[in-house]
DNA sequence: GTTCTATATATGCACTTGCAAGCTCTAAAA
DNA sequence: TTTTAGAGCTTGCAAGTGCATATATAGAAC
């Protein structure tokens, strides 16, 4: 591999990190000034809402969205103490959690929805044209591919 | 405003949200790796290093980065603490600091870019053909229109 | 010149995160 | 069956972050 960096690409870098972070924490502010909590929160409460049975094991969670294990844990903690989701031991692995989101749950993530939708539309969907948004996502879906083997 | 988003929208901004975490998390780790500290860092000291003079007003910098006003300041204290850049109280407006980066500072940035550009290409570059680089930066440039007045 | 508002920076406190290490249980090896 | 490797989860501690507020100076209004 060379040792020069087209200059694209370093503009596709910045702006792919400018982009992000500038609509992201405008979502999110978003969100709280209508009193929610932050996304991760939505993120976990989607998930098991997302399942009829409303369970899943922790891990599988873990395997869904972007967070360490340990912040993962003490996320559930939060969650857990607002009596959005409990945990429950898993019958067939001892080691493992189940995770049920509650009714109270169901309904936080219901109310957020509209707030959060209407943000990704004032910060996102307003600034791109017909097609732009299925271009955008197809450009950054190549840079999602899974770093099998990267642990050398 | 409706209250529906389009599916497309909605794709858009999942793939950018993981896509940018993703990449950037993994970029992150490669300088890590190599023993060099985080991005926000390198952010500082490219700004300063870019100067000529080496100086620039902390609000300057402040207004360049993507760093709430006290992060900044924190992140100067450890800057200064591994003495990359200086505090100068400047001439001008006696509330103002003036940031100036050392030798060892612009050292650091300078040794920091192989790995930096190396670790872009391979995890952003790479994944993109001829031309896809370009047309990425310019649909992300177009959500990056700056937010005046958003401030109600 | 005094007052008022705004800008530039810093900080105490509570909360969150990263790291390393721990516990418990599973499954494979011996 | 015992040992060993490792998966799944948790936790103590240090470091980083967000929030509200404090300090100091600047500039405008009076």
């Amino acid at each position: 591999m060379t040792d020069t960096i087209s200059e694209s690409t370093v503009q596709a870098w910045t702006s792919l990190v400018r982009a992000e972070q500038t609509v992201f924490a405008r979502v999110e502010e978003d969100l709280k000034r209508a009193g929610f909590p932050p996304l991760e929160w939505y993120d976990v409460l989607y998930e098991l809402d997302r399942e009829p049975s409303g369970v899943l094991p922790q891990a599988e969670v873990q395997s869904r969205i972007m967070l360490a294990q340990y912040n993962l844990c003490r996320l559930i903690d939060r969650l857990q103490r607002e009596e959005l989701v409990q945990r429950q031991p898993s019958p067939e692995d001892g080691r493992s959690n189940l995770l049920v989101i509650t009714s109270k749950g169901r309904e936080l993530r219901q109310r957020m929805w509209p707030v959060y939708s209407q943000a990704i539309n004032a910060h996102l969907g307003s600034h791109l044209g017909a097609g732009e948004a299925d271009k955008l996502a197809l450009l950054l879906g190549k840079l999602q591919t899974v770093a099998v083997k990267e642990r050398v």
